[in-house]
DNA sequence: TTTAGTCTTATTGTCGACAATATCTACCTT
DNA sequence: AAGGTAGATATTGTCGACAATAAGACTAAA
């Protein structure tokens, strides 16, 4: 999965926005470091042109740092950020959840649950492997946001700050031990969203992401500051 | 006031974009209609490149919607699309409250006190004059969210939401009677934020903007949708 | 008359070059 | 030797032209 459930990438400015995307969450392009225009449109062999613009992108989303005529430079990750992107994304996921229960139609809750269901049994059989839980866990993620039906969260959430918390996921290397509970509370979210108890399922919602910045602030004191 | 507490315009693209801006949002360029790259590029007399990149920033404010090899239209005022902007900002703007009264210094508290005694002044003397309580009901806000300290908070309702509040509040002739009740549920606001009641500041935070949709709802309707 | 298809036209996406600005280096002054 | 200034270099911002795609007009057939 690279843009699931959006539009695939058109124009030469999408193609490379993707690809450097996934160069800066993965590290590829090293946190803090200078872009050079030129340099990056030799190397992904295209004009200046669509690589602006896919870089207004990058900065739409918060991965790069622009400043007029001196440059951009790939974002820093620091304890901080993470506790204001969280703090925000506990805020807007719980309103997320708390529209998903009034809005969503009872077709995309059963499918829903068949999702969850279908990553129960993948993640029995791939114990250790966590890759496909992160994709998972951001799938129903997705799934909720996508339920409530609010075009400006769903852009935010989606568009704006998706690929900034998978950079502090992935450089953090996160793997951890939290998948099996993480499922758990997926379910407990949806079971309230089944009831259309839109007020449990923003608690419970919150308290998730709340318990994954804790995880992820735990690896970077760790790793170091 | 323009740009208040932002960097000023620097380039090109920059000026023709706060001119693109205003014209949107006061109805300069109709709400709706299509969007023609050549012909604004000639009106503003500049090359297709910066005008460009003016508008890929007015997507990201919300201004106008592009679909790739098809062109750029004005968004549509709806009350759909308010319903969904307020729900957001009622949310967002009750947690730029909360960390505000954890974050904000004594000092930029006493100013803000200071700012609203100086509106209350003013408005005094003009009484049925809107135009600068809109002008300082932003001010005011955008003091609290910048209070925050949260940076994405912050880059959220200041940057991304700001101006298409405006267009509705302008499109819709936002001069009502809620002056003096507003400047009332402010100072409420500012004493919970005195206060340290993040909770308090919150609720009283939802409650003036959930107070300011219904007022703009009432006249959308009267309008006609 | 309607509809399908093709052709024309206009708009957007992309390119390479130029101008303006910032950064770095070397030199000069104190 | 340290600081500042001036020049050289590199990068960003802007321009005009070309290529690719989509919208519209016109023709032809049912």
């Amino acid at each position: 999965m690279q843009t699931p459930l959006l539009k695939p990438a058109i124009t030469a400015a999408d193609r490379v926005l993707l690809e450097i995307q996934r160069a800066i969450v993965e590290g590829d392009i090293a946190a803090g470091s200078k872009i050079s225009e030129p340099e990056l449109a030799k190397r992904f062999d295209l004009s200046r042109a669509p690589l602006r613009e896919a870089l207004a992108r990058l900065e739409r989303c918060h991965l790069i740092e622009r400043i007029p005529n001196a440059g951009a430079r790939v974002v820093k990750l620091s304890t901080q950020g993470l506790l204001s992107l969280y703090q925000l994304r506990e805020t807007l996921e719980g309103l997320a959840c708390r529209l998903a229960a009034e809005h969503m139609a009872d077709s995309e809750i059963s499918e829903l649950r068949a999702l969850l269901d279908q990553h129960l049994s993948t993640q029995r059989v791939r114990e250790g492997e966590s890759y496909y839980q992160e994709a998972g866990d951001l799938d129903f993620h997705y799934r909720v946001i996508l339920g409530s039906k609010n075009e400006y969260l769903i852009n935010i959430l989606c568009d704006e700050l998706y690929h900034l918390v998978r950079m502090y996921r992935v450089q953090l290397g996160m793997n951890g031990p939290r998948v099996s509970r993480a499922f758990d509370e997926h379910k407990a979210i949806l079971n309230a969203i089944a009831n259309r108890d839109g007020e449990l399922a923003d608690l419970l919602m919150r308290r998730h992401i709340a318990a994954s910045r804790r995880n992820i602030e735990k690896q970077l004191e760790q790793t170091g500051t």
